[in-house]
DNA sequence: TTGCTTTCAGACATTCTGTCTCTCCGTCGA
DNA sequence: TCGACGGAGAGACAGAATGTCTGAAAGCAA
């Protein structure tokens, strides 16, 4: 039945990160810079997949000059505060904790890393 | 093209469900506890499902008894884990300082998750 | 007008996911 | 022995998601 609706896909993911690089874009610029090649098919591509962010509200689109503009409303840090919450739906009962508390056991985490950590937890109230 | 593989599915994931409550079961007691009832239809789904999850190895079978039972072989905690790393390759360069950070600043961290975090901290080398 | 770019609407091909059907096997009781 | 029955296995299927592509309509400059 219902495959469990992404909120980004991979292809478009690789415009949403174009649009947190460069601001502000036309379907044309993000073609380019997404696809290495500027066809026909490549463009209608990338409109539809502006398309597709537009209506799940990740993108908005700039009507007033003739030609659209796009910009990202969601930025990279809220984007992985949705994919956190999902894992903790599915798997923690929407508890942040196990999650938080698997982090802090990792391996993966620099001694820097430990230390950003400590002060963070430090300047909360 | 290629859709994110995604590694357990809502359904795969029900079934996993009952085996980290419940051990090792074969396929009609699966049936009976994942679908209320316990229809042809019903005992074969779960045997396609128990399939790709062997086939993604995160079920173990056990043919030894005439009848095949089924265990687990990734626990909650292990999938938890998964699911960040693929958060953290796909948005963060596979590093998982942005995901801490990120659920240090969270909201709905109780004072408890908070003091939890802190005494991690400090027995960690 | 002609020619170019852009927008818009839709049609696909593939793949995933959950479900279902059918067939084959082995066991057990009549 | 035979037949019913539960289970294993393979494959077909529908619906949806995803990425891609085509064609038509609209706008604008030369």
């Amino acid at each position: 039945m219902a495959r469990t609706a992404q909120d980004v896909t991979e292809a478009e993911l690789a415009i949403l990160r174009t649009l947190w690089d460069r601001g502000s874009l036309t379907i044309r610029v993000l073609t380019e810079a997404v696809y290495a090649e500027d066809g026909a098919s490549a463009y209608a591509t990338v409109q539809k997949l502006l398309d597709r962010l537009e209506a799940k509200g990740f993108v908005r689109r700039d009507r007033t000059a003739g030609v659209h503009y796009f910009v990202a409303t969601i930025d990279r840090d809220a984007l992985i505060g949705r994919r956190l919450k999902a894992v903790a739906d599915t798997l923690c009962d929407g508890s942040l904790t196990p999650l938080l508390s698997h982090l802090a056991r990792a391996d993966g985490l620099s001694d820097a890393d430990r230390k950003m950590l400590r002060d963070l937890i430090d300047r909360m109230p």
